[in-house]
DNA sequence: ATATCTTCAGCAATCGATTGCGGTGACGAT
DNA sequence: ATCGTCACCGCAATCGATTGCTGAAGATAT
């Protein structure tokens, strides 16, 4: 019959007792005599019977269910992130319902929606380059949905948040740099309306600040991703403003700058140094290999996720929202090695 | 009140009508006067109601929602796969439940019982590589839920499958070194207990065969990791073994070969040509950029997705199972030019 | 003015699981 | 013989949304 799931009702009918008997017999009911209690369980057992969560879930007005929406799940970083996620997550008795929003506004709104729908009981979010407008945020909010931020977090919403100390680890790469005997070191830059974009592009400039290098402006570019960075590489050489280190705002970008530097016969770390962002795996591989910032995307997952979740299970008692630091670490390898 | 969702009682309450009149008024029912059809759907904008996804699945028994399990998300093939099952999803209206087996039996096990809790309509699975019973995804079957599996499938039971012609592709990427003017070519090969291990020696040997090349057992061995591949160069240097060529079961595997084999020295593609498998962004990056095959992790994703709701949608109509090839594409980078 | 029809809403059941309350039998006590 | 006391189980409501059927008005026809 039906989808072949078995219910409550079918045993009841084949035991010939009420639904509620049969409920009662499989939690250990104490008004349930003891043969009634073992014919049920012995009949569930091989019937497979399975209760159906969802049903539970109405019920119970719980789903056991937690929202993930995440630009691309193609980094390194994020997968590193989803699986944390999925790991405290499944430990707990959770499920999790997993959305991708390439990097899209409409998609990002779209998957709020969806997870509202699902009455998920908590979304970790790591909000799209393009989302500008935050109010299916803030709707999640205003919906007494436990909402955590992780990486990319959205200004002014009232939410816990894990974040890497962006600033602090931008200004430590780029010092690092300064401290090879760079002095002309560019930054190619994540678009600024993303916090972790001016946050990189902050702690770059205080660390020129802080090596007495002055700001250059030519040296300053908006490029995050492999082809961009190589067009900026090319500019930069045709311009005549080679530059001699540059920090990326993420390791591709990084790559791409020195593959371009490369075959433009411009040696790295020799005349170039360069330092990427969020330490992939990529970065080991590279030749030379990559100077970066290791973002400890799994830690980032379960901490988030255990935020997430203390704060279902805090119920209705509200407490001050948390943001949580989880340090980077510069890992130096070849790419940013002295002259 | 409650979680803050509104439901349709509380908008009836509200309006002083039954909650049958709301439903019928927001789906447009033609029993609906345009007057209150108006005034229903005004509140429920301004309300911001959403129905409840999860009381219209027990309704309607389905739960628009599909599983996946995955062994692990953080391998960039893996990650394309999840992206692809994401995209078909989300435009056919589909929540994916997201698993990871971290190539675990047992979790695999609680992972499929969690789905088939959730009720899900449909499970994708690439089965860990610890698992050898396959009854759980057997159950899953006797239950009548659609399975499909892709690029693991386990043996033995009815379902769609989507998997790469590993054989073949391996085949042609030794071929192909062949081509170069390779004579010794070694091959670094995964476990043979799984199946995508023996297929790809397999290609290797009908390769050797092809190209009139014997077989020497001295070059080939097992290896399919960073560190086993750096040993395995450095052994086979030691030994004077060093081959012109090496085949490697997987990118990270050829690219830990190749880094060896430049730190001592030897040049790539110089005296030794590289090849890997399954194409992840790594090849790219390297220095040599390594030939590796593609396997169109993304295609394998929606295709199987899509297996999976053609079988869902055809009810209870059952056809043949099908297995479905993605080819895999051989890229031709540097790592494999002719000496 | 009565009969018939149309229009529009509400009642109640349903999906699967749970639970407060009420009811039925057996048994002993008075 | 009647009442009280348990042990045990069923009825019905609930969660949110949907739908067949019923029913109450008003409109129209005869």
């Amino acid at each position: 019959m039906h989808s072949g799931h078995v219910t409550i009702k079918d045993m009841a009918r084949i035991l010939g007792v009420a639904p509620s008997t049969v409920s009662r017999a499989l939690q250990g009911h104490p008004d349930i005599s003891a043969e009634t209690r073992r014919v049920v369980r012995e009949l569930a057992e091989k019937m497979k019977y399975q209760p159906n969560i969802v049903a539970q879930g109405l019920k119970f007005r719980r789903s056991n269910t937690i929202g993930v929406i995440i630009p691309e799940i193609v980094h390194y970083f994020f997968s590193q992130v989803i699986s944390g996620i999925e790991d405290v997550a499944y430990n707990a008795g959770y499920t999790v319902i997993f959305c991708q929003s390439n990097e899209k506004y409409d998609r990002e709104a779209g998957n709020v929606k969806a997870l509202m729908a699902h009455r998920v009981e908590g979304i970790l979010v790591s909000v799209s380059k393009e989302t500008s407008d935050f109010q299916h945020l803030r709707d999640v909010r205003e919906n007494g949905i436990p909402l955590v931020f992780f990486d990319r977090v959205a200004p002014g919403i009232p939410a816990d948040q894990v974040v890497t100390n962006d600033r602090e680890a931008a200004c430590m790469a780029t010092l690092h740099l300064a401290g090879q005997g760079r002095k002309k070191i560019a930054h190619f830059a994540a678009p600024q309306n993303l916090l972790i974009g001016r946050e990189r592009r902050q702690g770059y400039l205080e660390a020129l600040a802080r090596a007495g290098l002055p700001f250059d402006p030519t040296l300053y570019t908006e490029a995050d991703s492999f082809e961009k960075a190589q067009r900026e590489v090319h500019r930069l050489i045709a311009e005549g403003h080679l530059p001699d280190a540059i920090f990326g705002t993420n390791d591709l970008t990084a790559i791409g700058a020195m593959k371009a530097l490369i075959s433009a016969g411009i040696s790295v770390p020799g005349r170039v140094a360069v330092a990427g962002f969020s330490d992939s795996r990529f970065a080991e591989v590279t030749e030379p290999t990559l100077t970066s910032v290791d973002q400890h995307g799994f830690e980032m997952g379960t901490l988030a996720t255990q935020l997430l979740l203390k704060r279902i299970h805090a119920e209705e008692k509200e407490y001050p929202f948390e943001t949580r630091i989880v340090k980077a670490d510069l890992v130096i390898r070849n790419s940013s090695m002295a002259p």
